[in-house]
DNA sequence: AATGAATGAGCTTTCATTCAT
DNA sequence: TATGAATGAAAGCTCATTCAT
């Protein structure tokens, strides 16, 4: 990937997201790409190797964006269930705004290691090992699950996933809340994070 | 879907199955299935219309499948607690054994409204409502969370999907139990359930 | 090169012998071929891998074919200087009925080593090493220039090909005579080999 | 073909040279010529119409050099076999230090009639009718081969030709006479010209 | 009913050429 | 005048689908 001019690599990458969110992989021709950012077929191979290329980067790129707005949430002190709190209301928010990477993000890879892919895999364990750490912090102020904090990081992720992807939009306000609650108490109580 | 051999039809759709859990759509070709099946190509659409029906008859065949096993454990009388654990014990060995219809049951048809997309569509509501059922049965017992029993079924098969979808096999036999607790107390303790 | 019914490969190798020799490699288009040989475009690729490999398995082809119809006046006893004669006479013969393989015998492959890359080199050299030995003959009978008789064969053939490419056709029938003259006695008499 | 700065065109051609040697045409992209060449793409249209023009004034000028080296050589008084011979040696280490253009020379136009085109018939009609007058001095001193001039001029064309180009080099420093030899007295004997 | 060679629409990709800077 | 990013027509190639055997 060789960006020459970055305003118009996020055209495509824009017009690429909303196409790719709407329709699967092999619906998405390369033709609608360029006429969907209003660039010629030959641009969108100025910036991405080839198809592959341009969808892993989009994914990529979704990922990082996401990683960046979640990171200032986690790191540094403060209350761990407060993290966690803001962590949700953040992912939920980012996705009210980016729907269509809920779709994105479900796609493993399992081509060959271009330098897309290993991108692609990089910002993929950050971004785990950032759901981790926070997850760990809440060991700290007695959380028996935490002791197995990388599944309970599938775990909150898998909630966060679970309730966006099968709810229609507009969410409802207290819907990162509810997630919150579930998270931290199951479905035992409401009860606030003490 | 017109099947004349039974024996050949599952044949197919084993082969297809396989193919399609390792690779994405596109990457999977016809040939590729015949191959696998031991059958000819022509023999493909016989049994099903064309790729699009087949992909969707795999889709709807697991999760009939799925919705058999599960039907037995949460309908009729018992502690509602036990039946959520049975089925998430029931949904985990499934997985185990059909490791690849995890991956398939992630794709969301947006395509025309043919008769495979009917059928996947009536039983992806009928497995969804069955899911519901079982966690509003919760609510008699006092739980809270229940009372939008929708939001806790999709955050149980959500926290399930999580954990078996990125964590390698084979699981640990505590793995099921671990998701029960979490999806019954979060993380505050891994107490059972009363 | 998976030939499955050989009359269509034929079809295929003769209608683009025939476009390959009017016009160049890249003017060529396999729409062009396909259509030429009356069938679809799908079933070259059946037949070839890609367009370069179609173009070298026509090359070889026609060497081998030469090489063949070549192979019989070389080999086994008679006299080295009538074995000369025929052998000329049978390349001008060929020539003149595949005249486009002229043009095509000029190429050198320089690409990668695929299967047809090498069967290339293959046939060549096998041809080379023909005339060589034929022309090596002619030292037993006094030709002190046979001592070198590599030098001999490619000077042989570069009179022939030199001659038959920059004479329009149809060639006088002493063409292939004057050759063996020119060859055996250089520009000095017309004198029979004795 | 309108070229500004001189050095420039020469610039560009010598990249083209070396290229187009090494590749086929189709192989040889304007990018690779720019890149090669030390200038941007754009320019090479200021220098040359487009790649076939670029190509066939390359040819040309190639042939021009070529021509102009040979003519001193063959008009004029003097022994007839000296100037054969001295043509030969000539050529021979004109191709030793441009290697490339015995690729290049190999090419015959088919398209269309454009300048360069006719400029590239008129030169080799020209070199071709420098041989055969070189040869038909020859039938002055006796050698019957030459009542065909042109014949033997193609003769002696393609000796060196097949010797050159698949002898690799260094060539050994005998090689031009060993040419001389075999044109005048084939594979008789090695005996000076007298 | 099963086969698999043939098909050709449609896709990805290339690259000679242009033109705003 | 030189540049090189943008262009888009044209090419190579794929593969779901068909149908004669």
């Amino acid at each position: 990937m060789r960006t020459y001019d970055p305003k118009r690599g996020q055209q495509i990458l824009d017009a690429a997201a909303q196409l790719f969110a709407m329709h699967h992989y092999h619906e998405v021709r390369m033709d609608d790409i360029a006429d969907h950012a209003g660039v010629a077929k030959g641009t969108l191979y100025r910036y991405y190797n080839d198809k592959e290329d341009l969808y892993l980067a989009l994914t990529v790129h979704g990922m990082q964006r996401l990683f960046d707005e979640s990171h200032g949430k986690t790191i540094g002190p403060g209350d761990p269930c407060d993290k966690v709190r803001d962590f949700i209301r953040n992912i939920v928010k980012f996705y009210e705004q980016q729907p269509y990477f809920l779709e994105l993000i479900q796609r493993i890879e399992t081509s060959g290691s271009t330098a897309s892919t290993n991108a692609l895999h990089a910002i993929r364990t950050q971004w785990f090992q950032l759901v981790t750490e926070l997850v760990s912090q809440l060991e700290s102020i007695g959380k028996p699950m935490a002791e197995r904090p990388q599944w309970a990081a599938l775990a909150l992720v898998g909630i966060i996933r679970g309730l966006l992807r099968f709810t229609p939009q507009p969410w409802p306000s207290d819907m990162a809340d509810w997630i919150y609650d579930q998270f931290m108490h199951g479905m035992t109580t409401r009860a606030a994070c003490v």
